[in-house]
DNA sequence: TGATTATAATAGCAATACTATCAATAAACT
DNA sequence: AGTTTATTGATAGTATTGCTATTATAATCA
């Protein structure tokens, strides 16, 4: 496996698009100035011709990349699993033991380290991330959408975190569960920490969610 | 407390509803319809033009009741918390052991026992809650909802389960995180097992999940 | 220079999410 | 029995959304 340090190209199924963002600058723009609409005013509000009236284009113009704001959605939480991939890269090469491998990898998933990386603001990204992601596949028509590859980069990220948790115990039956409950369930009380505090316990350590993720995993794989 | 063995009513936040569905058996018609189209043809599909005409009758009418379907989708979740608030009472009633009620109650959460309950089909019902309840909460005015206390049959469950958690350990601090983990995981994993397998694990047990979810609270609590 | 391509500008249309009005009917009260 | 009141049906209408089509213009390339 090669990564370069320093650069990382999205490597996104081309039936999320029409036309690759990343081919122009217009491309790119889309998918900044969408990631920070959708975050300021959520994803139901959020429509084609508000983000062309944000960027000073034309409603056209959107549609020429993307059929429509769902598959928009799609290439944004593609694109921060793409995201996660080569953070893991970066934070888990040389590193041996499984549990440190496990840890940072939560970490990774728990939040970015970074502010900005290609003009895309990953804060608002990663907020995103937690309240709109589960829409990108709690639809109708998601087994169409399945097929077509779609879910490619999330499936990766949870392999890749299965690959650990059988390299600490390889007889642990539920490792794919267990990953998808933890990525799931980072996104959820995040959202629950900032809108609905009664469904989760805040506390000062910044790394308690981490830590509580963590624990979990380490628990459930090392008890089997 | 007292609770009625035969019959249960729904105890559910007048915000929600403009005019109370159980009030009347259009009312109540509503909701049993608009379970099984939601249900059908999924929440996004869905719309008030559609459900009047399954009903036949018009969409003015429904809309004396709810001012939109998301408010017909908070209702039919916050109903769901109401049927399982009453099926806690029903299998934990004389039961001491803690660790029975804990596991009881990710039972419950887990599958329903009967088909239909008051005319409403609660396997449609399930299938909604996995794949569309937490589009009640993650939208843009979740926290102005919040106010008028519209997730208040969601967070009794949470306050309940966390209660038992305590139980088994007093100390343990991170209760609603934990169950908030444990339900929202078994939502997403019945949804992965029917649409996106390689998200999860599936096991020829029909209790798995319940095991599963039961190992991972029962360790994380006793960790501790 | 001419041909191709990308974007802008504008228009338009079907469907959606409501709201308003009024008549018909049924229930409830005196 | 007659009058008020509440509920539903029927119809219409409006603003917004989601999407497509058409033409014009600017940029790029052979």
């Amino acid at each position: 496996m090669e990564y370069s340090l320093f650069k990382f190209s999205a490597n996104i199924k081309t039936d999320i698009f029409l036309k690759d963002p990343e081919s122009s600058t217009l491309g790119t723009s889309i998918i900044n100035n969408g990631v920070d609409l959708i975050h300021q005013i959520g994803f139901e509000e959020f429509n084609f011709r508000k983000l062309s009236q944000k960027m000073g284009t034309t409603e056209a113009t959107i549609y020429r990349y993307f059929e429509n704001k769902h598959k928009l959605l799609l290439y944004i939480t593609s694109w921060y699993w793409c995201w996660v991939e080569y953070q893991l890269v970066l934070h888990n090469t040389n590193i041996i033991d499984q549990h440190i491998r496990l840890k940072n990898a939560i970490k990774v998933l728990t939040v970015p380290n970074e502010h900005h990386y290609a003009d895309i603001n990953l804060q608002n990204l990663f907020n995103i991330i937690c309240s709109e992601s589960c829409k990108s596949y709690l639809i109708k028509n998601v087994d169409d959408l399945n097929k077509y590859g779609v879910y490619f980069n999330y499936k990766k990220i949870v392999a890749i975190l299965s690959q650990i948790i059988l390299a600490i115990n390889p007889t642990y039956p539920y490792p794919h569960m267990l990953v998808t409950t933890v990525i799931e369930g980072i996104h959820h009380q995040k959202y629950f920490a900032e809108h609905l505090p009664s469904l989760t316990d805040k506390v000062d350590d910044p790394e308690y969610l981490i830590n509580f993720y963590f624990q979990l995993a380490k628990n459930a794989i090392n008890q089997h």
